[in-house]
DNA sequence: AATGAATGAGGGTTCATTCAT
DNA sequence: AATGAATGAACCCTCATTCAT
């Protein structure tokens, strides 16, 4: 989104460089919360500077956005596409997704905190590249349950569970090379996709012990905003 | 300056009153884009009498934790000390939890958004009881592996999993009544459960495919910062 | 100044006991930084109840004013009738003048900074005050003249002397009984008279030093606003 | 947030005068009492603008004070270094302190009044500095006690005595050129100095008078706080 | 004799942004 | 390509005071 109608060739550079700091800041104070001084001041530049590059704050904050969605949504393009069975390609597409995750960490902090900060189209816009994201997903869910290979199930909850467990990761994880996309894709398919599949396995009683606890132990609630100080 | 010694009668609902419409404006606007001026309008107060009730804007916040934060404890203490099957408590325990992620949706916004926003002992506190509830979960599924009923799993990465399949929910869930905690939980935890249980089931080959692919593949990267324009 | 029309028997009482509280916080962090909430803090009482003895923050400060300034004008005009040499009368007063800058230190930093504070009327009638018990000085010290003890000296001068060596003991003074007023005014009044009496002291050609030294160095300059550091 | 690296030519001009504004509104309605928005009216500027050159009102006052406490003690070293008879490097001493009084008349009020609004560590520093120069002035009296020009004295009274005559002269001179520095100080060191002087005078039977109107007028009480309405 | 609640103006400070140079 | 200076609105918070009860 270059502005100025002439720019040097260090410009683009800079310009870079310059988000790159705000990601960093965002993600540790929150979009709101940091002020334009201080990306100035880590991108040793004035204030005054710094609009040369940027045009406005929000614009920033578009960037970042732009920086994880465009990649992610076209790997999610091309993953889609590959002619291998759909189960695989949502393995390939977790890795790829939390490959972005770990390695743009402070990105996906302010993607996931302060995309709501943006205005009126630019918030538009992301909210449809979100929902093609997701529909990626669900329709590679609908293939493996077509197939066989997962069980019925609502589609878009199948989606929800997917994307709880693959994007909620950037609350802990730690850039420190203690966890790889690899095993983190690994370890959250095995579990996904096992939960997903066809055949019933040795937990499917719980539903009924559970209800029978309840009617075992009616005086107990356990509904965190019930009180329940009874038992005390 | 405490607040006043004595308060009248209508003191403390008013103050539940104010926490209430400052939790909506935090979780639709974030902690530190809302001014004090606008929560003082959506309680009908002006800015001096506001004060008269909160004390200050971090006040407010560390309430709204609280509010999220004492009932969940205070409920999985009491799940964690239930003499049933594990496996069992951890699906009551992942009900109660998503009861208050679906009742107190703009609390947990804000609970899972804005408590960086914390100053110093604040933070410290609730720090420490996000570890005790980690803990109580942890624990929970580590007597699950003990017992056989889980395989043998990183126990922190399983708490992980966990946590990030509920965690997550508040991110895309309506308070409209399309989804409620019993059918969430059933549904999380068949997944969770499954995927976690002990035997191994039919997609335990989809590693070796993944591996399979990329050696027919070489030339496809999926790497999503990797490039990859070539394709285009 | 009683306000309301009745009272019950209490009111006084509580009211001199206001006084000195508040007396001590502004003595402490000042007239214009001490909040009407501290005040009522330190006397025990709610804002409201505080009005109901006070009137208004000014009345206080008018309050503290009158209390020093009353006995003290009234003590003075006492001392000048007195029928006895003009000299001892001063050294009379300047005991007076330092008993109430040690048995009301907080009194006095409140009148001696604070008094700027006070609005059209207060101010007024606090400087006629002051003048008349300045005018008190002077009359004194110009009968000591007239008499022969004191040499010719500017009356007015003489007594800005007297005063300035007086009124700003408040400024280092403590009230732990270290200094008691009969000693410094002993100190005072020793080096004031002996300063002011009629015969020339062996020190009377210091003036002449003074030229001397001037004229010897005048690349030497003394001056502290006149930057200097030539000879650094 | 320190002040931008680079300033253009007229900052510390306007900076400067921005101080001067400053102080004169100080020394008019007290630190406390005296607004930004005055400061920024006073000096043409708006609340935004005024910030970019001051920081904070709290550096203002260090200023204020800064630009009394720094010639003053520059200028004391120096003259406590010269060669000459202490005495008269006290008088040149006396000299120097009132012409910063008078020419800085402004500066002194906020010096003397407001220096116990400053923080921690800026008030640490200044009182360290005030010691300083109280120790300067000790020291000289102690080697004019030594070499027997003034006779032996308790210091620290002396110091305090040679400070209250000075420093209480901001009190009531005014910047109107009836009194200058050179008068002032051979007045002031006239009283001081013969009074300090080792020889005892005329008036040394004034305490042996004291005592004896005490013996015969015992029904007279003259403390100002003893009531002593009876006459009235 | 005292309270709890409210007001409204003002406190000091920081904000994102603009623009002539 | 970048600066220093300015703006003006908004920031969170505290103030002295009032008044029905």
């Amino acid at each position: 989104m270059p502005r100025p109608p002439g720019h040097g060739p260090g410009y683009e550079i800079k310009r870079q460089e310059i988000i790159d700091r705000a990601a960093e800041l965002f993600a540790r104070k929150g979009y709101a919360a940091t002020g334009i001084n201080e990306i100035g001041g880590a991108a040793g530049l004035t204030k005054g500077a710094l609009y040369y590059y940027i045009g406005s704050k929000e614009n920033l904050l578009v960037e970042i956005q732009s920086r994880v969605m465009r990649p992610l949504l076209r790997t999610a393009r091309r993953i889609a596409r590959l002619e291998v069975d759909p189960v695989l390609r949502l393995r390939l597409l977790s890795e790829a997704l939390l490959s972005i995750i770990l390695r743009r960490l402070d990105h996906i902090w302010v993607y996931e905190h302060d995309y709501r900060m943006l205005g009126g189209d630019n918030r538009t816009r992301l909210l449809r590249q979100r929902g093609e994201f997701e529909g990626i997903i669900s329709n590679l869910l609908a293939e493996a349950m077509d197939s066989g290979e997962f069980r019925e199930m609502n589609p878009r909850l199948a989606m929800l569970q997917f994307l709880n467990m693959h994007n909620h990761t950037y609350q802990w994880v730690r850039p420190d090379g203690r966890w790889d996309a690899g095993y983190l894709s690994r370890e959250y398919c095995a579990t996904l996709f096992t939960g997903f599949r066809a055949a019933p396995g040795p937990v499917d009683d719980l539903e009924e012990r559970v209800l029978k606890f309840r009617e075992q132990h009616p005086e107990i609630v356990l509904d965190p905003l019930e009180g329940g100080e009874t038992e005390a």
